[in-house]
RNA sequence: GGGUAGAUGGCAGAGUGGUCAAUUGCACCAGACUGUAAAUCUGGCCUCUUCGGAGUUCGGGGGUUCGAAUCCCUCUCUACCCA
């Protein structure tokens, strides 16, 4: 019944190898590659985001990559809507879709889709973010409570954010944000008519590595992107005729690299090294998502094995593999 | 050789007689996460703990005091200045 039926996820922490594994995935099982993944849907971010090369692109279609300009904004529901998109378009030619990306918000609305409630409303939030910045937090978190009880009781104060989402879609819907969310919590759920997500089975691998390892492999990634031009790639995005979206201009490295260019931040060495730590503590806060999926089959990214093994976890997890090499 | 200013927990940096195991930031460890998510937020971070506390810390040594990271002496080291 799902869009995503068909669907495959190689997923893992940033820098730990899957683009390039994905590829031979990919053409081996005769799939096409849609980006998992928050900030290579923007043109002209490349470098920064390890977006897959043109080489890359013409050996296996990827999809959602370079859909946006940067000074456009982004969020999961299109995300997941285009991605939903996408799968239809490739089961349609008789492909199967791969999703490879490292994004563990998108991930889990993927794997458990969205409550079905309203988008954000700019100037709402602007309006509670301003009080909130006048009056304190507690204001909105003490709103909250008498509203609805139960989100209050799991949001601390200081989480304006989420604090101010739960106070939207209050005020937008008269439903405490908890009703609608109930769509994570309970399968039995789904036969509410407001909680119409996917809840999709979808097979999926995580690489993993060892933490000293894979920090090498950070840095010594992020130096490469330095050396690729990575400042020049973002003095352009400075230079163009609008300004980055905010969701844009918060990926990881480009906002340290406008710092440093707009004379707001740390020398260029600092800076550089500012990115290298930001970045894996980055892959440590995917870590703790991915824990959440046990159903993920861990694969160890550098085995010389791990190709055959993700198939297998595939081809355990598939009725009909499209697949005839070893 | 003379002078001045300093030495504080992984780093930066407060504190200048008790309320100091020592503000804060960073790093580090762990957690959360339902339309900003490469974002945002939370907890921990000297040692031991029956979680009530207990024991050792603020360059080394000595001293003053009921009591010192804070005052005095001395040693070592560092920075700058004059020779």
């Amino acid at each position: 019944m799902s869009v995503f039926k068909n669907a495959l996820i190689l997923t893992g922490p940033t820098a730990c190898g899957k683009s390039a594994l994905a590829l031979q995935v990919a053409e081996t099982l005769h799939a096409e590659i849609i980006a998992l993944d928050s900030m290579t849907v923007y043109r002209g971010m490349d470098i920064g985001t390890a977006k897959p090369t043109t080489a890359a692109r013409s050996r296996v279609p990827h999809h959602l990559i370079d859909v946006l300009d940067p000074w456009e904004s982004l969020t999961v529901a299109w995300w997941l809507d285009r991605a939903a998109d996408a799968c239809r378009d490739i089961t349609a030619r008789g492909k199967r879709p791969l999703f490879v990306g490292g994004t563990p918000f998108y991930l889990k609305a993927l794997l458990h889709g969205l409550f079905p409630g309203p988008p954000a409303d700019e100037s709402l939030r602007r309006s509670l973010e301003t009080e909130a910045e006048r009056h304190g937090p507690m204001v909105l978190h003490a709103r909250l409570a008498l509203v609805d009880a139960k989100s209050a009781a799991r949001l601390h104060p200081n989480d304006v954010r989420r604090v101010v989402r739960a106070l939207e879609v209050h005020t937008l819907t008269g439903r405490p944000i908890s009703e609608w969310q109930q769509t994570w919590d309970s399968p039995s759920f789904a036969n509410d008519p407001i909680a119409t997500a996917p809840q999709a089975k979808i097979p999926g691998v995580i690489l993993v590595l060892p933490r000293e390892i894979h920090y090498d492999r950070i840095n010594s990634r992020v130096d490469a992107m330095f050396a690729a031009g990575w400042i020049e790639e973002v003095q352009r995005l400075r230079e163009l005729p609008q300004s980055l979206s905010r969701e844009a201009q918060q990926a990881l490295g480009y906002r340290e690299l406008i710092d440093h260019l707009a004379g707001e931040g740390p020398n260029l060495a600092e800076t550089q090294e500012l990115i290298r730590t930001h970045t894996r503590q980055f892959a440590k806060r995917q870590l703790t998502w991915f824990r959440h999926f046990p159903q993920l089959v861990p694969i160890a990214a550098l085995n010389e094995d791990a190709l055959e093994r993700i198939l297998e976890a595939f081809v355990s997890d598939l009725q009909s593999v499209t697949n005839d090499s070893g």
